[in-house]
DNA sequence: GTCTATAACTTGATAGAC
DNA sequence: GTCTATCAAGTTATAGAC
């Protein structure tokens, strides 16, 4: 039973580490914070975990390891580019709904990543771009997507999905289908109303 | 001259703050990395600013600002939604272009002004995006756009076009003409190529 | 595992000589 | 205006009693 107890007091200390990252910023947050919230004193999160980037270091690399998958996934299915950019957006779309906290903190305090994890983050991450882009470039090629340039599709895309949970709430008035559909629709029609 | 020299000691000091601020965040960024870089002890900053949060609300507010005046015009403007939209997107490429390190300050260490400063930011962002949002609406309505959540048309765009400064690099490949041209007509239009 | 106490360090800001 | 010296408060993390 005390390894049972241990486990998920780990696990509440990470969750509500997630959701302090979040509010203050990595650097703003203090440890006496993080205590306080899982009720303990500060010197007992040690009895837990080994150190604050510690937890900073699992968020970051689940989520780049999550994306990861997804993309794998992504290459692997048949369809052309604009099947799969949709398939890639409704990965984003559906872990900012259902990961918000840690996506968060993924897309917005990686940069305080040490040496060598920083290095090996960013890594991580250009690499998954590169592999969005090359869908793009092969959907230009083959006159699938606009011959614009990829450099800038590429970051449209994923700006509009990356920081989704900047406004985005759940319990809304938009139902995640709509802001599924929406979203999609947008981006691969755009705004304008095409009248036939 | 001794007055001109202390107004380009202070220009100085709070370009290097928004550059220091930009790359480590506001929390990381020290008063001694900052006097370090405009060649001073730390101590000798306080001749020339009040405080550290001195500098970060100069920084927001100014770009509120900013923004807000662009809005007005656009509001003033003769034109569709689409017309004004376009419009408040060149406004955004543009400052973030000519303003790369102001507009990232902006956008992502607003959070870290505190009260009451930081509730009067908040409302200043509320109103522009209230503003935004209500030229969205009359587009749908008047059928200039397509019957899709405004909700999502507004941060999708503002998404696309807030997060630039994270990628785009004005000496790079990308001209900026090609800049704007590229992102207005896929957020108009999208990516998909429409074959006649 | 949790606590108190504390080490070792960094932070923003000030006092006062020059 | 710039410096040295310093303060008071905050930081992460550890030592050791219980």
């Amino acid at each position: 039973m005390q390894e049972n107890e241990k486990k998920n007091k780990k696990q509440d200390i990470y969750r509500e580490a997630a959701k302090l990252f979040r509010e203050k910023g990595y650097n703003a947050a203090s440890m006496r914070d993080l205590a306080e919230r899982v009720q303990l004193k500060a010197s007992s999160l040690y009895s837990h975990i080994g150190s604050k980037e510690e937890i900073l270091v699992k968020i970051c690399f689940d989520n780049a390891n999550h994306f990861i998958d997804g993309m794998e996934k992504v290459e692997n299915m048949k369809g052309g580019a604009a099947d799969k950019i949709k398939a890639l957006l409704l990965l984003h779309i559906r872990t900012a709904i259902e990961e918000t906290t840690a996506v968060t903190v993924f897309n917005d305090e990686w940069k305080h990543l040490s040496e060598p994890q920083l290095s090996e983050f960013v890594k991580l991450r250009k690499d998954y771009e590169n592999r969005f882009r090359k869908i793009i470039k092969k959907g230009i090629d083959e006159g699938e997507l606009k011959d614009l340039s990829a450099e800038i599709f590429l970051y449209s895309l994923l700006n509009s999905v990356y920081w989704l949970h900047n406004w985005y709430r759940p319990q809304g008035k938009i139902k995640p289908e709509q802001l599924e559909h929406d979203i999609v629709l947008m981006l691969m029609d755009g705004i304008i109303n095409v009248r036939m």
